[in-house]
DNA sequence: GGCGATGATTCTAA
DNA sequence: TTAGAATCATCGCC
C-alpha cells in the first residue's frame, strides 16, 4: 500500500523531506519538534539551519529505513521495527502519512459507506417474521397458515393433525434458522475481532487509521450480511415449500352438506336469468350452509358452467326446486320478501313445465354462453322480476 | 376399481 | 377483479 503513495518514490537522498516540508500534515511533524539535542551556545543562526536539516535528514532516515525493511531478513526487519517503533519520529510520520492515505486512496469509498437497506433484505426479514421463523416464537405461520385453510373450507379434525404437523416442521426450521444465524453471527464476530487485532498489530508498522479498521469492520460485516441473506432465502424456500404442501391439504376436499347444496340450488334456480348473487347474498348464502364466501362464489362458478354445459341434465333439478320455491312463496303469501328467502325473483324462469315442454320463455344460460335476460317472462305480481340484485 | 359428481385451482380474457 | 373455461383431485355410489 505504501507503494501507491506519492511519497513512496522518495529516497532519502533525493530532496524528499523537502518535498513533505510542503505538505500540510508537516505542522504535525513541526509541531512535534524535538528539543535541541547538540546545541551550540550562541549561535542561533546556525542552529535553526541546522535543526532543519536535521529533520529533514531524520525524516528521509525513517523514510529510507522503511522502503528497504520488506528486502532485510526477519531478524533484522524486527530490530529495525523496534527501532523505528521507537523512534522519536515515528508519531509525527505516522500520523502524516495516515493523512495523505485518508486524503487519498480511500476518499472514493466514502461514498459507499451509507447503503440504504437491501429491499431484498427488508422482504426477506418481513416474511420470516410473518412466519414467525424470525422474531418471538407465537407460532404465527402456523397460525396464518391455519387461518387460510379455514378461510377456504373449514378445519376438519384432520387439519388439527396437519395443523401439528406444519408446527411440528415449522419449528424445525426455526431451530435450524436460528443455529445457523447464531453461527453466522458468532463467525462473523471472531473474524472481526482478528482482523483488527491484526490491523493494531499492521498499525504499528505501517499507516492505519482508525477509520481505516472501522471501514474494513464495516467490508466483514456486509459480507457476513451477504451470507445471512443466503440463509434467509434459504429459510423462505423452505417454509414456502412446507406451506404449499400444507395447503396443498385444501384439495382434500369435502362434500357440502345436503341442507348447504340446497340452499345454494335454490337460490340459483330462483335466479336462473342471473345467477351472480351480489357480495351481500354470498355472505348470506355462506351464514347459511357455514362454508365461506369463496366457497360460494366457487360454487356458483362451477354450477353456472355446468348448468350451461348441460341444460338438459339439470332440467330435472330446476324442476324441483322451481316447484320447491313456487311452494314456498304459496306459503309465504304476505309475509314480506326477504333478500335471501328464495322468494320469487325468478320463479319458474327457465324451468320448463312438469310435462317436460320447453317454455318459450326459457331462461337461463344462453346459447351464446352469456346470461342475457332475454325472453323474460311477465314478472308475477308482487315479483321483483329479473333484480337479482338482492 | 370404475365412473360420475363435485369442490378447488389455475389460466385467460375482458 | 371477476367470470369463464379447463383441469385436477377427491368423494361417494355402484
Amino acid at each position: 500500500m505504501l507503494q501507491q503513495q506519492p511519497i513512496a518514490g522518495n529516497g532519502p537522498n533525493s530532496g524528499r523531506g523537502l518535498a513533505l516540508t510542503g505538505h500540510p500534515g508537516m505542522h504535525a511533524l513541526n509541531s512535534v519538534h524535538p528539543p535541541p539535542q547538540h546545541r551550540s551556545d550562541g549561535d542561533a543562526g546556525l542552529e535553526g539551519a541546522e535543526n532543519g536539516h536535521e529533520n529533514r535528514r531524520d525524516i528521509g532516515d525513517i523514510l529510507q529505513q522503511i522502503m528497504t525493511i520488506t528486502d532485510q531478513s526477519l531478524d533484522e526487519a524486527q530490530a529495525k521495527k523496534h527501532a523505528l517503533n521507537c523512534h522519536r519520529m515515528k508519531p509525527a510520520l505516522f500520523s502524516v502519512l495516515c493523512e495523505i492515505k485518508e486524503k487519498t486512496g480511500l476518499s472514493m469509498r466514502n461514498t459507499q459507506e451509507e447503503e440504504p437497506p437491501d429491499p431484498q433484505l427488508v422482504r426477506l426479514d418481513n416474511m420470516l417474521l410473518a412466519e414467525g421463523v424470525a422474531g418471538p416464537e407465537k407460532g404465527g405461520g402456523a397460525a396464518a397458515a391455519v387461518s387460510a385453510a379455514t378461510s377456504s373450507g373449514g378445519m376438519s379434525p384432520d387439519s388439527s393433525l396437519e395443523h401439528s404437523d406444519y408446527k411440528q416442521k415449522l419449528s424445525q426450521i426455526r431451530t435450524i434458522y436460528h443455529t445457523e444465524l447464531e453461527k453466522y453471527e458468532q463467525a462473523c464476530s471472531e473474524f472481526t475481532t482478528h482482523v483488527m487485532n491484526l490491523l493494531r498489530e499492521q498499525s504499528r508498522t505501517r499507516p492505519v487509521s482508525p477509520r481505516e479498521i472501522e471501514r474494513m469492520v464495516a467490508i466483514i460485516h456486509r459480507k457476513f450480511s451477504s451470507i445471512q441473506t443466503q440463509l434467509k432465502q434459504s429459510t423462505c424456500e423452505a417454509v414456502m415449500i412446507l406451506r404449499s404442501r400444507f395447503l396443498d391439504a385444501r384439495r382434500k376436499r369435502r362434500n357440502f352438506s345436503k341442507q348447504a347444496t340446497e340452499v345454494l340450488n335454490e337460490y340459483f334456480y330462483s335466479h336462473l336469468s342471473n345467477p351472480y348473487p351480489s357480495e351481500e347474498a354470498k355472505e348470506e348464502l355462506a351464514k347459511q350452509c357455514g362454508i365461506t364466501v369463496s366457497q360460494v362464489s366457487n360454487w356458483f362458478g362451477n354450477k353456472r358452467i355446468r348448468y350451461k354445459k348441460n341444460i338438459g341434465k339439470f332440467q330435472e333439478e330446476a324442476n324441483l326446486y322451481a316447484m320447491k320455491t313456487a311452494m314456498g312463496a304459496t306459503q309465504r303469501e304476505g309475509s314480506p320478501h326477504t333478500p335471501n328467502s328464495t322468494g320469487s325473483a325468478d320463479l319458474f324462469l327457465g324451468v320448463p313445465p312438469v310435462n317436460g315442454e320447453q317454455p318459450g320463455y326459457h331462461m337461463g344460460a344462453q346459447t351464446n354462453g352469456t346470461w342475457q335476460e332475454q325472453n323474460t317472462p311477465p314478472s308475477p305480481p308482487g315479483s321483483e322480476g329479473s333484480d337479482d340484485s338482492d
